[in-house]
DNA sequence: CATATTAGTGCACTCGATGCCAGAATGGGA
DNA sequence: TCCCATTCTGGCATCGAGTGCACTAATATG
């Protein structure tokens, strides 16, 4: 995917220190294959590291935890949401801006999309990534949840855009699990269809 | 509240073995204490063990996991919801069958209604809580999606229950949350006017 | 070569959680 | 009364995640 934090190795391009052994895109693929292999908790920090050819302690200098691996970059996929909420035109519903805005911000290749599963399947599955994801999902909501106040005219905080943000949030993760655990199935329409359902009023 | 396993200490009943040194209910009693007190993460299962008089062994015999003691007997309101369910009228539409559960599972006394406010607000503000609770939402949202999926004539693990489910769930906890925020708010009318945002297809 | 900068790593430690097993308390029956 | 089955307690050892600290290694610049 994309290679993170300085250069990979080799060259010098004109940072200062000691180049990293490694980045934080190839650890998530090493741990990944080591969860779909033998499970999320059978595998231990010591595993990842020795499999990656580093210290367990550098381990978390690049993830905090062992179950941040699961969630890459979501920081920089909220940001991406942010911006789009930003320019999103100023008629549209915003059930359907946020559905938009997701559809369009899980846009991948082929190759991404297996990952893409995989990740979800875990974080639906293992009740410690089940749990830790919550955190992630709440940092979503807040900029669903900021974006719905500016519409609505009210608060973050106050029930309105609590309520919206957290029904768009079920309806994007139900539409996830369910396309993660068939094959056949096409993730945006199960978006969009998550969406539609939504927007009746779950009627 | 109600005190659980066995005899909490006294005269014989006819039960064989060595009598509890406490129960649950008092356990989580001074857990939730320690926990406001001194917050959750700084107060260890050793604390929460001494000031309940017990060893720290004896407290994992009690509750699974620390955070456990802030969910206190969640499974028996979940069978509870569960019988509400079986029990709504044909006619009313899922929605309000799911706000009328939830109202009816969540009338307390004064007194409780405290406490609930201490769990919500734990469970909504700690990360470690926020994280552990997901767990047990998820089961909330099966209970609910089973009775979305009789009504729609569908599996419980398709699209529509599912994002009924969680859209409720949303819904539900936007009111919860809301409500353990703000001490002048009334639960009833958090869920009611949640729900209703929800019915309305959230525009 | 000296120095600042940045990354890697070993060590010790805390804490949650678990398995195992011995011991304490209790009721029932020979 | 004495032993036994039953049930709960709790000590001990162990694992694994996560953290703070101090030291080492690699690299660019002057």
């Amino acid at each position: 995917m994309h290679d993170e934090p300085g250069r990979p190795v080799g060259p010098a391009d004109g940072v200062r220190g000691r180049r990293p052994r490694t980045t934080r895109a190839r650890l998530a693929e090493v741990a990944l294959r080591l969860f779909a292999r033998d499970g999320f908790e059978a595998t231990t920090v010591d595993d990842i590291a020795d499999a990656a050819g580093i210290a367990r302690r550098t381990f978390f200098r690049y993830y905090a935890t062992k179950a941040d691996v699961v969630w890459g970059e979501f920081d920089a996929e909220l940001e991406r949401l942010r911006e789009r909420f930003r320019r999103a035109p100023e008629g549209l519903p915003i059930v359907d801006v946020v559905r938009t805005a997701v559809v369009a911000t899980n846009r991948f290749g082929a190759g991404e999309l297996d990952q893409l599963r995989t990740r979800i399947e875990l974080t639906a599955t293992v009740p410690a990534l089940v749990a830790h994801s919550a955190v992630q999902y709440q940092a979503w909501c807040d900029v669903v949840a900021e974006f719905a106040a500016r519409r609505l005219g009210a608060d973050p905080g106050e029930l309105g855009p609590q309520t919206v943000a957290r029904a768009c949030l079920g309806a994007a993760l139900a539409a996830f699990t369910v396309w993660a655990a068939r094959p056949d199935e096409d993730l945006d329409r199960c978006l969009d269809e998550a969406f539609r359902i939504l927007a009746a009023g779950c009627a």
